[in-house]
DNA sequence: CAGACCCATTGACAACCATCAATGGGTATG
DNA sequence: CATACCCATTGATGGTTGTCAATGGGTCTG
């Protein structure tokens, strides 16, 4: 169980490899900053679910929190790129965006 | 293309049925919001990565931030249950915390 | 047109976050 | 014992976030 710890010399640190570039983890963690939140988590999953886009409306009664909170949700997931708007007449319908990167997929999808 | 959209009432919201439960959701939305952060994701990632548990001197030499900050993001890592702490001497050296929940490891593999 | 409905934006505020300098505790070396 | 090293904690600071009340713009119904 214990894990064997490697050997070292006082004053002699190395620089670790970096598994991806700064860039693409710079990209990751705004997506899952976009997640990091609990009415957000069960949104995308919501989503994920449903056949159709799904109303605003329907969240604005879902949750207990009021209905700017709800659309500025909606914006933080519009801008992280992992749902889709689409108007009609008065109302406004979300989706999950249609291929996603497999990564971001998978990510969403462990959530459920 | 154009998803086919639902027909609504005007004044009829329907709430939406969650697909995991608020607390679960809280859960989730903690371990997102330890990764979220892009020096967080490469930490994690090279964790993944190494056979053998790594110190955290070796992170201080990696990136362009100072030693308290490399010791808050690892403090953030254990806090979310992600990483495990072993002191030997001088050094700390730390590992992704073995028999993690599988859907918190596919999040990790989906990030590399 | 008047009113009701849906939604986004703005402004404000408290809470949280990433960062660093300074500090202190623990451990090895000479 | 004195020094050097590694790391965590504390305190402070500027930036970000989740939330709501208020507002305004669109859109439909009567």
């Amino acid at each position: 169980m214990a894990a064997v710890l490697p050997v070292r010399e006082r004053g002699v640190c190395c620089s670790v490899d970096l598994e991806i570039p700064t860039a693409r983890a710079e990209e990751l963690a705004s997506v899952l900053k976009a997640l990091a939140d609990p009415t957000r988590v069960q949104i995308v999953l919501c989503l994920r679910e449903s056949k159709e886009p799904v109303c605003v409306c329907d969240f604005t009664a879902t949750f207990s929190i009021s209905q700017p909170t709800v659309s500025h949700h909606m914006a933080k997931l519009r801008e992280a790129g992992l749902v889709d708007a689409t108007r009609q007449g008065i109302w406004t319908y979300y989706r999950l965006k249609p291929h996603l990167p497999a990564n971001i997929r998978r990510i969403i999808d462990a959530l459920a």
